[in-house]
DNA sequence: TTATTCACTGACCAATCAGTGAATTAAAAT
DNA sequence: ATTTTAATTCACTGATTGGTCAGTGAATAA
């Protein structure tokens, strides 16, 4: 499609085309994600970018599923990326009550931005509609996550400030706390803010496990 | 509705108009789990009973909605006796791992039942067509187990059996382990039965924490 | 026996939707 | 300047949907 090879090309029209593409999936994505993939006709997400009926099929030749096939194809491809991001971001040197606090904040920041929030609602809306590779990727995600953990708290293991426990199980345990809420409130209750509630649970849950962790 | 007040009643076309109601709730539950609501004609739903076109409309005369409401609704009426069952198989003289052991065993297989999972699939994917009082109920039962599993705790700390620790907690981390592992296998994953993997993963993680809180 | 009720039928309707394709416009290549 | 190519439009189609309704015949009541 794009870029024609030869030469350094790209011309204005490649760079619109991309625009358009980039536009399409962006609208589709919120529209999916406020009204349901089958409540949001082609037409709809045409117009909601100011174009005509039938764009979308020059672009997405198999209609409605392809968008959301790219949809979650697009969020698969960041998901390493993601994860790296998340870790760089700790502070190694933090006491270890300031460092769990603050992964779990990024960890919720990262789930509610906007991109990733709608990308999730819909693979969990839309999961009759989709093959099983495009769903399970999040579980293992949450896997990988859970295993830097444990490389992290390795650390203060060998440091003596946690008692020479499973890291890995210990990982496990912080990850199922902070999933369980985000799921509850996000997924169900459909609050996206970090307000003070969930402020509060994470730091009362990470003390708690401090407390049987610590000595 | 239907038995007439006067006199016993209930004629065989009483029991008929029951069973077909029954029916179609039952076939309509089974429809949307496997393929999502607006996947599901309702001329589906009268054939997948054997019956003609219009029959869903003599039953429910608001239609399709009006059948996913009254699955949620016949979910929430059960939600009390269903902690109630769960909590009272619970043997309480049992060795504390044996008793949250097969505390989770029961929570697992109440979950996964077939009318249960169907009914939660359908929450999950389907919430964007509800309202929030018919979604939040499932958040308020997990807590209200989390309230029982605490007292059961609560009995086991002053038996010197654990430490002094917040049951509430502690209560909480468990329950917090098992709905992260359901969550993943059962609503992203699709696996239905407890097979050897979610039993090791119980164990492993109920001994973890009994570690961490006993002496 | 007769009248009435009621679960059930299936053809039908209006509306909507995904998807098409010929025509148009504008940019790129020649 | 002319041709070629790519992007965009929009009127249209065929299929399907949710929903209606006049009618049927067996079960029930009189």
């Amino acid at each position: 499609m794009a870029g024609s090879s030869r030469k350094k090309s790209l011309t204005s029209r490649d760079l619109q085309a991309i625009e358009r593409k980039k536009q399409l999936l962006e609208s589709a994505r919120d529209l999916f994600a406020e009204k349901g993939f089958h409540n949001t006709s082609s037409k709809e997400i045409n117009r909601s970018i100011g174009m005509a009926d039938g764009l979308l099929y020059y672009y997405f030749p198999e209609g409605k599923q392809q968008i959301l096939d790219s949809i979650i194809q697009e969020a698969t491809e960041y998901k390493f990326q993601l994860i790296r991001r998340l870790l760089q971001d700790v502070d190694q040197q933090a006491p270890i009550r300031d460092m769990l606090i603050n992964l779990f904040r990024g960890m919720w920041e990262t789930i509610t931005s906007d991109t990733n929030r709608k990308t999730l609602m819909i693979l969990f809306h839309e999961q009759p509609l989709l093959k099983k590779e495009q769903t399970t990727w999040v579980v293992d995600t949450f896997h990988a996550v859970i295993d830097q953990i444990a490389t992290l708290l390795e650390k203060r293991v060998l440091n003596g400030e946690l008692r020479p426990l499973n890291c890995k199980l210990m990982a496990r345990q912080l990850a199922s706390t902070f999933q369980s809420h985000i799921f509850e409130r996000v997924f169900i209750m459909g609050e996206y803010e970090l307000n003070e509630d969930s402020e509060r649970y994470i730091i009362v849950n990470i003390d708690f496990l401090l407390e049987c962790w610590q000595i």
